[in-house]
RNA sequence: GGGCUCGUAGAUCAGUGGUAGAUCACUCCCUUGGCAUGGGAGAGGCCCCGGGUUCAAAUCCCGGCGAGUCCA
């Protein structure tokens, strides 16, 4: 075993004449100039020297320290690279947001799949860190969102036997060089070098690992130099902290971070790191929530945030005692000094929270109940929160708008109308909320019982209720409630034993894999072709287990195969689209295929017929399924087109799938499509089809095809390679693997079938294409016709008629209600039936068979008048009771009508002056009704 | 992706298997010179849709549609 100390023993350190020391704080090993330094430089071994005491020789505004740093690597060979989009789960799927700057280049260029877009490079990458929100405007110094600063180096190993295997070959640079560009940077900025530390600091994350140096400057952490080199290996030589064993990679990467903010700030020397960042909105936010010092606060207020800004936040878990800690440290009231700075606090987050919800919806970030989408609203509530505690009136899309503009967003006006949007929904969620919590609250303080715990869990969880307002309410109508410190862990435990999904894999193929190179496949060269000649390398037997549940229709026990062929026109199923069938023709047999799958590059073709490996066969696709299919492809990437023009250009494929019939794509857009948007997307779509203009493939540079088209190239996922194919359709260009017909008019036709929300901030579009557009449209007016010939009228008189016959059944529905009444009226005194005496009082048993409306229209006329009502009905399957009792009369109705009911199979119940009932046996009913005076009189005594 | 909640008059909501309700809004009448208001009467419901259980479903169960919310 090994540990890292030898990685660090630089040439450069030696050359340089640094010393290794170790901290006399801490006991971490750093690297100075300075031999007589004991401490490594880091809070809380060392405090923040910077403050009031800028670092460098000039200050820096954000966007001047940028271009400096920007420009001293591009001075320095480096290639400035234009920053990715925030929403990091746009190229990859095991993260959310872009957290680093080497996000941009996971997984498919650190792994040597993929080119990186320049070697060496540098750039400033928007990055997102949900994790400290708590913290952000309190400590001083954190912020959520911020620009990690960056330069990247992608080697490989010169010895390798096969150098071609990856993206890229040989070192570009490593360990010392990186140092030397650190070093030199800060020299540059006019920093003392005797001041820096480099701190020694293993880096671990992810299944890698690589020494790693933090660069140390006047307390603050400005850079960090990580050799990301070792990938997580049993039989590894390194064990590393996190108690795995590391063994080295074939590629090597540099990877470092220098924080814009932080070093911006240290230029500067101000308290906080927001005062450095966001002067101006800061000054903006401060006006408009009329937040003034006096001189003497204004003295307290920096002298505050000096302290904040050198507190060590891992071991100040806790704000509240920090608060305490500093009060007692400047001799104020810890309640003074929370209402000065409370204030101060809120305005740096929205400042801040305002920021990040600008990257987030500039770059695309739709607000949903999933994923991304729910991060950003969450931000979103809370800066809404913020501004409403500490009285800021400026309406939030404004206050977005503010940072959209300083970060140069070109989607601004769309940013403005989805915080308009959100913030809208949230005041709906507020005021449903404020309703519910208000009843709910009223209940427990008339029972004189405070809220329990459970309630306020619901409130959150189904409601999006938070605590804080439940007590606010609670407070204004005189009910108590105890908040507990642990709420949202139990809010947690609540969602602990939910299970997470199987992710579905990129290929349903199963089989077992055939070793040969991997197939070639002719449906890009030939995108019209039907037949082809290939020879078959491989035939695999599929274990029956294995197959799809018995599903195919060529019946359960039958055995499968696998044929592998040298070349093929069958499209496999990927990107959405469903495989080709077809057949395959030996010399003696015609085979179907019923499946193409491929994995690492190969066809899997499925048989239900051996063909033979050796064997010369002739494919044949089946032409009008693929036709088809490309019609439905082609059409995906129109409607898309045009769903953007209509909808704007934050919308993006979510998913989608093509069919035969009918395909679907799930777009991301803040809103439902409304009627008239279907409308217009059809229209614009079709124009596109009657323009029947040139579908074309290319398969440029990927690299340069990104610079380009930018990213909204992926919008089913990022393909690897170097080289990536683009499907252009009239004015659209996509990265795309799928089929598609030589031109727009091939397409035939679109039609918009359906819309539908699958998700909040998620839309669904049902629609077909071509032959499957007409037969959709037959089936949508068969419907039409059908209803019309029902109504008997022409199908555009059929709204119209609906209408009335709505209203008339209504009318009719009330009429009868009203004749009923009357009729029950008429029959009271009169007709047939048994009036017998029950004490004082007069029961009529009358079977009449009608409906129970009837029923109880005629017992609620016999009770007015005073007398018992006994009513039987055998009308339908079934016997009915109604028993009614005026009032004053000592018989339960209930109980009456449980007693006949009883006699027909049934039961019946209700409340002591009215019951119902029955029961199956309908041929019963008179004898039931003969034992009702019986009854009565019974239960009367 | 998963969990939870909700869908009843124009609006807000009651209604735990037995005759569909309240408040506001609406219409008309009365009170007043007019307004605020006060009094009275009335109209307004496929109880989201479709199945199931039951003598009986707004209510219980299943599915769908629509809405909200929390978690990763």
């Amino acid at each position: 075993m090994s540990t890292l100390e030898a990685e660090y023993r630089l040439d450069y350190f030696e050359e340089e004449g640094f010393t290794r020391e170790e901290c006399a704080g801490c006991g971490d090993f750093f690297w100075t100039r300075d031999d007589g330094r004991e401490l490594c430089g880091e809070p809380p071994c060392e405090e923040y020297s910077f403050l009031d005491n800028a670092g460098f020789e000039e200050e820096y505004s954000l966007e001047e320290m940028r271009e400096a740093f920007l420009s001293f690597f591009e001075e320095h060979d480096h290639e400035r690279i234009e920053p990715y989009p925030v929403a990091a789960n746009r190229w990859r799927d095991d993260v959310l947001l872009t957290q680093a700057s080497v996000y941009d280049f996971q997984p498919l260029v650190t792994s040597g799949t993929t080119p990186p877009p320049a070697n060496p490079l540098c750039i400033s990458q928007p990055c997102i860190r949900m994790q400290d929100i708590d913290n952000v405007g309190k400590t001083g110094r954190h912020t959520m969102a911020f620009e990690m600063m960056a330069h990247h180096a992608f080697n490989a190993r010169e010895d390798l036997e096969n150098p071609g295997r990856y993206a890229y070959e040989g070192e570009v640079y490593w360990k010392d060089e990186t140092v030397r560009y650190c070093d030199a940077f800060f020299e540059w900025m006019g920093a003392d070098p005797e001041e820096i530390t480099y701190i020694e600091d293993p880096w671990v994350g992810g299944g890698n690992a690589g020494p790693a140096i933090e660069v140390i400057f006047r307390g603050a952490e400005l850079a960090t130099l990580v050799f990301m080199s070792m990938e997580q290996d049993p039989e590894g030589d390194y064990e590393l902290k996190d108690g795995n064993t590391y063994s080295k990679m074939d590629t090597y990467v540099v990877d470092t971070g220098y924080g814009l903010e932080r070093w911006t700030w240290v230029s500067q020397g101000t308290p906080t790191v927001y005062e450095a960042i966001y002067p101006d909105m800061i000054a903006f936010l401060k006006e408009n929530a009329e937040i003034a010092y006096t001189d003497a606060e204004n003295d307290l207020v920096h002298r505050a945030a000096k302290r904040s800004g050198n507190l060590d936040v891992d071991a100040v878990t806790n704000v509240e005692s920090a608060r305490e800690d500093i009060a007692a440290e400047l001799n104020v009231d810890t309640a003074e000094l929370t209402a000065l700075l409370g204030p101060l606090e809120d305005v740096y987050a929205i400042a801040d929270h305002c920021r990040t919800l600008a990257y987030m919806f500039g770059d695309g970030i739709v607000p949903s109940n999933v994923r991304t989408g729910y991060l950003a609203r969450m931000v979103l509530r809370r800066t809404k929160r913020l501004c409403d505690t500490v009285g800021v009136d400026a309406p939030l899309d404004e206050l977005v708008d503010m940072q959209a503009e300083r970060l140069g967003y070109g989607n601004r006006d769309t940013i403005r109308d989805m915080v308009r949007t959100e913030v809208e929904k949230y005041r709906e969620t507020l005021d449903r909320g404020g309703r519910r919590v208000r009843q709910l609250a009223e209940g427990y303080a008339e029972r004189d019982e405070s809220i329990p715990v459970e309630e306020l869990l619901e409130l959150y969880d189904s409601h999006g209720i938070e605590p804080d307002m439940v007590q606010e309410i609670a407070a204004e109508v005189g009910a108590s409630v105890a908040i507990p410190e642990d709420f949202y862990r139990l809010v947690a435990e609540r969602h602990a034993d939910e299970d997470e999904a199987a992710e579905t894999g990129a290929t349903r193929h199963d089989g077992p894999l055939a070793d040969v190179p991997a197939t070639d496949r002719l449906y890009y060269d030939d995108p019209e072709g039907i037949e082809f000649e290939a020879v078959v390398l491989d035939v695999l037997e599929r274990d029956p287990a294995d197959g799809e549940d018995g599903k195919g229709e060529d019946g359960g026990d039958d055995v499968e195969y696998d044929v592998v062929l040298d070349q093929t026109l069958f499209y496999p199923e990927g990107g959405g689209q469903p495989p080709d069938h077809g057949t395959l023709r030996t010399d003696d047999a015609t085979i179907p295929v019923t499946d193409a799958q491929i994995r690492e590059g190969v066809v899997y073709h499925r048989t239900s017929e051996d063909p033979g490996t050796g064997e010369m066969i002739r494919g044949r696709i089946d032409r009008a399924r693929r036709r088809r299919l490309m019609a439905h492809h082609t059409a995906t990437h129109i409607v898309i087109h045009a769903a953007r023009q209509v909808l704007g250009e934050h919308v993006r494929q979510a998913g989608a799938q093509k069919g035969t019939d009918r395909s679907r794509i799930d777009l991301r857009h803040y809103d439902r499509i409304s009627r008239e948007q279907v409308k217009t997307i059809e229209r614009q779509a079709n124009a596109i089809v009657g323009r029947n203009v040139p579908v074309h493939q290319e398969w440029p540079d990927r690299n340069a095809a990104e610079a380009e088209h930018g990213f909204d190239l992926y919008q089913g996922g990022v393909p690897p390679g170097t080289d990536i194919r683009l499907i252009h359709v009239a004015e659209d260009v996509q990265a795309c693997g799928g089929t598609h017909v030589g031109a727009t008019g091939d397409v035939g036709a679109i039609k918009v079938l359906s819309t539908e929300r699958v998700q909040d901030g998620v839309e669904r579009l049902s629609f077909a294409a071509g032959e499957a557009a007409i037969t959709a449209t037959q089936d949508t007016e068969d419907v039409l016709y059908e209803a019309a010939a029902t109504l008997d009228v022409a199908p555009e008189e059929v709204p119209e008629t609906a209408e009335r016959f709505f209203e008339e059944w209504k009318e009719q529905g009330k009429r009868i209600e009203d004749l009923n009444e009357q009729l029950a009226a008429a029959r009271v005194g009169g007709g047939d039936g048994e009036e017998i005496s029950i004490g004082e009082t007069v029961a009529v048993c009358r079977r009449i068979d009608s409906g129970i409306e009837e029923l109880r229209a005629t017992a609620n006329a016999i009770v007015e008048e005073g007398e018992i009502a006994v009513l039987a009905s055998a009308a339908g399957d079934s016997a009915q009771f109604v028993v009614a009792i005026p009032t004053g009369v000592e018989v339960n109705a209930g109980a009456v009508v449980s007693e006949l009911a009883s006699k027909v199979g049934g039961g019946g119940g209700g409340p002591p002056d009215f019951a119902q009932g029955g029961g199956p046996e309908s041929e019963n009913v008179d004898d039931a009704l003969d034992d009702a005076p019986d009854v009565l009189r019974q239960l009367s005594a």
